[in-house]
RNA sequence: UCAGAUGGUCGGAUGAUCGCUGUUUCGGCAGAGGAAAGUCCGGGCUCCAGAAAACCACGGUGCCGGAUAACAUCCGGCGAGGGCGACCUCAGGGAAAGUGCCACAGAAAACAAACCGCCGUCUAUGACGGUAAGGGUGAAACGGUGCGGUAAGAGCGCACCGCGAUUUCGGUAACGAAAUUGGCAGGGUAAACCCCACCGGGAGCAAGACCAGAUAGGAACAUGAUGCCCUUUCGGCAAGGGAUGGUUUUCUCUCUAUGUUCGGGUAGGUCGCUUGAGGCGCGAAGGCAACUUCCGUCCCAGAUGAAUGGUCAUCCAACCGCUUAGGCGGCAGACAGAACCCGGCUUAUAGACCAUCUGACCCU
């Protein structure tokens, strides 16, 4: 199979913005959680109706979705969800300036969780 | 050439690369809009058992004829307004069935009535009577203009215009024309109630059907607990219930419990779900047209945290700035994303193109 799975359950979701680990940076905000088991990663895209109407709300969820096609196809950790939250500039930015951003957001995630698991 | 009117078409293009959904003969093939929008009308479809009908209530429509499955839509006419014109606009039945309302101003806003004025009479700075021609108010004052007439006036009389009635003619009709006649009925408002005619049952694809799962067709309370024929089943008759604005009638069908409360669970999968009042053709026939009939041809999105795309390059337009022009630089692609499906309406829309027509100006 070669798209990453969905997430098809808002219950999912709203575990991701409760228990999940998050990084907001300029563009989308991302949010990674461990459901604890070994099946495949999985993406879920949210596009809020603070981006604008449809046309846009769905441009940002298609950008974000290729974006992750790209780099979480590979990188994505067994057992997690991964959620990406549209911002209001998410169209305005340039590709590499979007790639820049989620590269960033999953290191600052990384870095947060080895300081967690370092304390505990 | 300029200014306009009407109708229609399109609404970024190409390539490379990485992907998604459906389908497949595993090579491929197909994959957002004219409005997909607002959810304002009309239908199909599904459920509320099916159908016919009456009265009341409520809602809608409202010149005439046609088109259509249907409509508040469309077409062709009529009437009334606007425009030099092409053409545009109209919630366009009834105000002599009844009720209500009409601010301010004004004497008076509607069974009529006299503030000023004008005229006449008398017991004369006044009173009584006549008078709607004049003044003034108003959006609107009991037909308008002119001549006659009169004490002054008045449709009091006459001519023309307006209005009503009747007749004739033209038209399927709305309506139009002509003639005769009535001295004039009598303000506006029906997107105020209302009257008249016609139409309308309700809820919606989270409709609805099936499967799976869950202590699982669970528990408590209230009311009613069904009669007759038949050995029993089946079946028949009767009673009651089963439409969802209210009441009622008729026929068919169906059920024998219904209602309330407590506890529990869930929007998991499959179907509905895309072949349809379908698209296309300068196809044929009929019609002024909307449209209808026939012929040929095509299959043209079916997703469900929801596909139909992301990125890059070149071009093409638009916008902004500079420039006499050529051109240069910047920004960045109008409105906007299917969710059961059709027919419309309304609203948003950068810009490009086509056809027909009108009015000016110039030339011949």
């Amino acid at each position: 199979m070669p798209g990453l799975a969905t997430i098809p359950k808002r219950r999912d979701f709203l575990l991701a913005t409760a228990k999940g680990r998050r990084s907001a940076v300029s563009g989308l905000v991302l949010q990674i959680v461990d459901r604890g088991d070994d099946a495949p990663p999985r993406l879920g895209i949210t596009a809020s109706r603070k981006i604008g109407n449809a046309v846009s709300r769905n441009r940002a969820k298609r950008r974000l979705r290729a974006l992750a096609q790209n780099m979480l196809g590979k990188d994505g950790q067994q057992g997690h969800d991964y959620v990406l939250i549209a911002r209001h500039n998410t169209n305005m930015l340039s590709w590499p300036e979007l790639e820049g951003a989620l590269a960033l957001a999953l290191d600052r995630v990384k870095a947060s969780a080895a300081n967690h698991q370092g304390n505990t």
